[in-house]
DNA sequence: CGATATAGTTACGAGATGTAATTAATATTC
DNA sequence: GAATATTAATTACATCTCGTAACTATATCG
């Protein structure tokens, strides 16, 4: 008996073990490409969001603009991706990834998508759908108690 | 559709989001009671484990000893944890829980356990047994490769 | 006894995340 | 159309979590 037993009744507490295995994992599988969790996240949304500008990448990631920007500075410095002013909009940054930043995704992903499969062995592809479909219920969960609040306050 | 659709296929992104959306939550749950995700989970270990020595409970919660200290020195403060000097090794502490922690324990376990019920809502008994066996069987699966790769190098 | 290991600590750094305030550009309003 | 407010990105700053290396004191082993 592990003595942390009184914690696993709790899925915050399963949850928090299960996400340390997986960045630790995520990000020793991620490093050769000089990429963390984060940083390939915000790569791979842009590749697949071509001209996007920072607040929307920011939403859709559900970090602070703030973060995003050194994030962003770290990413262009390493000629992955550009900020390109929007010409409708001259606040704003268009954001696309480079030809460099598209080879290195591409091979990223392969590699995090081998990673994510060794770290669902074990696991019938059921399980992992229901693991999918749990995560997101607890995510909504989590959110519809948000909305709530800001409605509450318009 | 929300833009990271590319990222939803990983089972390590959908939980980075649930378990954001759950610490949040359950920092907001247990800040009346003074405490966090982290030292409620220390709290509740070494009162399920009185006499614990840091290095154990470390090990545990699978937390490096020196992080320990620090939130240690916080519970310690907070007259809800006593560090007593072990008599058959003066250099280890027995860790306990006062009475006034006990109580603190007592009422964040209930708010904790409700809160965990909420974030839970929508999913059936079977699917939340089903997501705390595949955050296991995760969790092993990271640990396996660093058994393997401590295993190698002994 | 002397070498080595262990328990806890200190010092430090990196990464992720959040808030407040600033600047430049756009939108709104009177 | 000028004054005002809003928005995009940024800067500056603070906090939390987590990890490593080095230190002190005890303990153990040969």
């Amino acid at each position: 008996m592990s003595g942390d037993s009184i914690l696993r009744v709790f899925m915050g507490y399963d949850m928090k073990r299960a996400f340390a295995a997986i960045q630790t994992d995520v990000n020793a599988v991620l490093a050769p490409f000089g990429l963390r969790m984060l940083t390939f996240s915000v790569l791979s949304v842009i590749r697949d969001n071509p001209g996007l500008r920072q607040t929307q990448l920011a939403e859709i990631l559900a970090i602070e603009r703030p973060n995003l920007v050194l994030i962003l500075d770290e990413l262009e410095g390493l000629d992955l991706v550009t900020r390109t002013r929007a010409r409708d909009d001259r606040r704003a940054y268009e954001l696309k990834v480079t030809l460099k930043g598209r080879r290195l995704a591409e091979r990223a992903f392969t590699a995090v998508t081998e990673h994510d499969d060794r770290m669902a062995r074990g696991l019938s592809a059921e399980e992992r759908a229901a693991l999918h479909r749990a995560l997101r219920q607890i995510q909504s969960n989590g959110r519809s108690s948000d909305d709530a609040r800001q409605v509450s306050h318009p």
